[in-house]
DNA sequence: TGAATGATCACG
DNA sequence: GTGATCATTCAT
């Protein structure tokens, strides 16, 4: 599954030529039109028709009036499924200190703030650099390091809110709070 | 536990 | 057009 894969892998910003590189360390995974947690569920949209184009491609949508979150489409085309990036831990210098740090990118609505990741960024393929925001092979998690565990914030979602599709590195300290 | 806050979607 | 809902966060 690449919700496991993405793992590790780092997610590169480039903001005026500043490069700012984080590991990715959290992740969920949004499975096929039968996923009731998925916007895909409820057929194609507007908003979700990038679900159901070519994998890898950025989905960034805009919810509960304040947030964007960052998602990577994985299934293939027609077959609506993605990854939403829930936590990444920053591997560039932060001018403030340690505690604060922690905090800046432990969420899926954080990281995209902290990152500047908005709407634009929608449909732009995470293999390309042009677009600022791209994604590059990291470090190899093992097996043993990789955590399972119900998804977060989809209480509506029916049978599908107990599935473990949500992954984590194992002590990590930038995984988000709810876990 | 609940407010903030606006895009999105299902109506008709 | 209207109204309900939401893959969250932060403060009470």
């Amino acid at each position: 599954m690449v919700a496991r894969e993405l793992l590790g892998c780092f997610l590169v910003r480039n903001i005026d030529d500043k490069i700012l590189k984080s590991k990715i360390v959290e992740t969920e995974a949004y499975e096929g039109p039968d996923d009731l947690a998925s916007h895909a569920s409820r057929g194609r949209t507007p908003r979700n028709e990038v679900m159901f184009g070519e994998p890898g491609i950025c989905y960034v949508y805009f919810t509960y009036g304040m947030h964007h979150m960052l998602n990577i489409v994985t299934g293939k085309k027609d077959y609506p499924a993605a990854v939403l990036i829930r936590a990444v831990e920053p591997f560039f210098a932060i001018e403030n200190k340690t505690s604060a740090r922690q905090r800046k990118t432990n969420g899926p609505a954080k990281l995209t703030k902290f990152l500047q990741i908005d709407r634009s960024f929608n449909k732009a393929p995470v293999y390309v650099k042009k677009y600022g925001l791209w994604i590059e092979n990291g470090e190899k998690i093992k097996k043993s390091e990789i955590i399972c565990a119900k998804r977060i914030g989809i209480d509506y979602a029916g049978k599908y809110k107990d599935k473990s599709w949500r992954f984590y590195i194992k002590d990590n300290n930038f995984v988000s709070r709810k876990g």
